[in-house]
DNA sequence: TGTACATCAGTGAACGCGCGTTCACTGATGTAC
DNA sequence: TGTACATCAGTGAACGCGCGTTCACTGATGTAC
């Protein structure tokens, strides 16, 4: 997908000159912005995420906003690619804090991890994961910052692939092999057994099944509802579907 | 929860009485109503669903759907039972169409039922397993709708437990196994291993995880999109899934 | 079968509110000489 | 260091639009005698 073809770089400035009081007021005041969208977002869902209302917030009139974001949609996305790089981060950080673990542990620390950002970012979570922002349409800036979640999940499972912590990986179909060959043929590094990468993205869709159920209200009454059971409950979740990938 | 205390009736009318011209002007006028609802919930998504929409859809002045519809909240939480019941009846109809197979193959066509109904009608679907709708309280009328569903695969499970196509059903931390205690108890003919149903509920919200996944763009340039790549991935992860519960 | 009254569906105006975005403008900050 | 000009942040008014809900009303349909 060609992500990455030349060294990271901040696309917003030219390099050289310090930043004068001006620049650095802007940041300010971006990050002031980008905090009320936050804040909205938790109260009203994306979908009624109102410009005027966080102008109201930051303390300007509703034009002046325009001075610092183009549209609702770009801040949208800018949200949006916010919320995957801060549960990416959750995701990497949780991999690296524990790097020495074996893969299984490995695998429960970044899921808790994970379920934890969710946990603790309601709405930034609903934004990504749940239902699709009506009218909406996310531009290409955001591929990028969604796999690195994904990414930390394979590297994990990659490694425990090598090592031979896993040993019978499950067999799928051929035909389900067959859906994942466009996917891999355009990732140049991904060369892992494709019954594998069928059950990786397995897990990886059931545990964001599992946290979307009980954050959507879907396990209310069913399992008891004090944070240690939750959490009890979840870790269950996590070394069942660990079975689906071998681990 | 004392669901269905008393025998079914519709709350609505007295019970004799034949309809007149009049009570059947309005039960047209409120099946176009929810129709035009529908359509509305899939342009614009349960937030901005609006009522002078749909009056002017059905050809009214604004005012005039209060004669049908109380408020806002009330229409949206009939649309909410109104796809429970229609993902749940898609479910049972399934289940009953394959009463005499195995219970695998049975887990199969009903999980197949249930991404078809996600699939034709995924505005509904977004609307009962995507973000919650900002502001909207559900009440309890949906509660019950809501389990027919879950039930259908209990149902399966029981049945594949009595009659030992079940081997052995995998074995969850005893912490996990007590969030279910409130739960069972308030259930009267719930007498299944508490293992199994933690595997039970996991399977659950795994597949509506893999369902989410597909319908919300997150396999997007991951798996091929063609309509049978889509059928043969989700069918692998039925299986996969299915081992989780022992099936 | 015919009339008098009650019920109901639908109208149209109004209340009070919100939204995204544009535009001409003032005044402060930064840059080049 | 000092001045002239360019850049930028923020203002306030406006455009054109949408919303949920209430209310007094007209006219049609249903009910009881």
């Amino acid at each position: 997908m060609g992500v990455m073809a030349s060294p990271p770089r901040s696309s917003a400035a030219p390099p050289t000159r310090p930043p004068t009081a001006r620049d650095r007021a802007r940041a300010e005041i971006t990050a002031e912005i980008m905090t009320a969208a936050r804040e909205q977002l938790a109260e009203v869902g994306p979908g009624s995420l109102s410009l005027r209302a966080i102008a109201r917030e930051v303390g300007m009139v509703s034009s002046a906003i325009y001075r610092y974001v183009p549209s609702r949609d770009a801040l949208l996305t800018r949200l949006i690619i916010e919320a995957y790089d801060a549960i990416g981060a959750a995701a990497e950080d949780a991999q690296a804090s524990v790097a020495a673990a074996s893969a299984p542990e490995q695998f429960r620390a970044v899921w808790r991890a994970i379920r934890a950002w969710a946990l603790t970012n309601p709405h930034q979570y609903a934004l990504i994961y749940g239902s699709p922002v009506p009218g909406y349409r996310a531009p290409v800036d955001t591929v990028a910052p969604a796999t690195r979640l994904p990414q930390v999940l394979l590297n994990i499972l990659a490694a425990a692939g090598a090592d031979g912590t896993i040993a019978a990986p499950p067999v799928v179909s051929e035909a389900a092999q067959r859906t994942l060959d466009p996917m891999v043929e355009s990732v140049p590094d991904l060369d892992a057994d494709r019954s594998a990468l069928v059950a990786a993205i397995t897990t990886w869709a059931a545990l964001f099944g599992a946290i979307s159920f009980e954050l959507f209200g879907h396990i209310h009454n069913v399992v008891a509802s004090e944070p240690e059971s939750r959490a009890a409950f979840f870790d269950a979740q996590i070394d069942l579907v660990a079975r689906l990938v071998g681990l």
